[in-house]
DNA sequence: TGCCTGTTTGTACAGTTGTATAGCAACTGG
DNA sequence: CCAGTTGCTATACAACTGTACAAACAGGCA
């Protein structure tokens, strides 16, 4: 049962086995969360053994940080792919957020992984909101620094703003939907209720 | 090590061990979630052993449904307490939301679990936010009977509204305080921003 | 060829989990 | 007075957990 990879490593379909143990973490993480996974659960996923799991990560909680580095690292590429060239402000705000719109409802397990992340609260640990809100502290002074973002509001406002419109809705609209699919025998043609999630300074 | 309550049970501070043990469940299924929280640690919580844990509820599903059903009694019983009389129309709605209001804020428990629950998809098992839903439902029914409630709107659009609008502002609130407590060395005296959660039909 | 470095496997181990069961103490109805 | 029920403890057990470790295997390089 030797399989193994020629060391052409990042094809989305190919991938070295610490990147196939890395996803199906993720998967696995965003669908039951963590603590209720099991390192054997994901060997099984990625196709390879509980050994090679620890041999990669070394702990369960090494792989876990792994996993939320490389969604951290998802968020930075998505951003930095969108051109900065000479925009009216607003501009680039607004294609950044679409971008990242775009780039989490192609990876649903971000956006579960994400979502127990901020329910957890998670006392102690390095936290991921904490990096993700950095990211976005890091993006509105670069807009700033190329005077493409108004300066009405303190920094703290405007990743609050960036980070619970992007997000909110994300976690609240399973609510709303699950809501609203109770009661769908009352109507056959039922408009799926929208979401609006904003924050007041 | 035989304690032993005299048959006075309901007293608040002087509880049953059943009781006891499923208060203890509720506060650390909301602070660590159910599957990382076990039945020893439910009963070194609630001072008994894990015999008398598995004595009383069976199983530990059970005593999660026992806590579910402890919530949504809560819930019913908040909602009963306020006066149904002669009022104009959406004044007993606005009284009733005050009230559950008012409950939650004072049992954080009830909410951490709550917002574990709806976040967390929970698959196959009979669900918490539908017996809510079911409950709003029947409120609503209850007030159209008493020609108080507005019939413009389908049943399911007003029970969408209040689920949303009073549990989407407590469920996204953590992560705007954690987010702007992170940036609130910038200002000395930062006002909290205020979310604004809603739904459009 | 032969060594060396990094993958990958298989297995083992101690700790924790949910659950089952046997037994003791106290109250209750007859 | 005593059989029965209930509250409660203690212990046991099989399953599963994260982690550790030795051995088999591959490819690159002298």
């Amino acid at each position: 049962m030797t399989r193994r990879q020629p060391s052409a490593a990042l094809r989305a379909d190919d991938l070295t086995a610490k990147a196939r143990i890395r996803n199906a973490a993720l998967d696995l993480f965003a669908a039951n969360g963590a603590e209720a996974t099991s390192l054997r659960a994901v060997a099984a996923a990625a196709g390879v053994t509980v050994g090679l799991v620890v041999h990669h990560y070394g702990t369960k909680e090494a792989l876990r940080e792994a996993v939320e580095l490389a969604i951290v690292e998802q968020f930075a590429q998505t951003i930095a792919s969108v051109p900065l060239g000479p925009c009216p402000p607003g501009q680039v705000t607004a294609a950044r957020d679409r971008a990242v719109a775009a780039m989490l409802s192609a990876n649903q397990a971000i956006v579960d992984y994400l979502r127990r992340a901020i329910l957890d609260g998670s006392a102690g640990r390095v936290d991921l909101v904490s990096r993700l809100s950095q990211l976005s502290a890091q993006q509105v002074d670069d807009l700033r620094e190329a005077g493409v973002a108004s300066t009405k509001h303190t920094v703290g406002e405007q990743v609050v703003t960036i980070m619970v419109r992007q997000l909110g809705r994300l976690f609240l609209q399973p609510l709303v939907d699950r809501i609203t699919d109770e009661f769908a025998d009352d109507t056959g043609a039922s408009m799926r209720p929208q979401l609006v999630v904003d924050v007041n300074h």
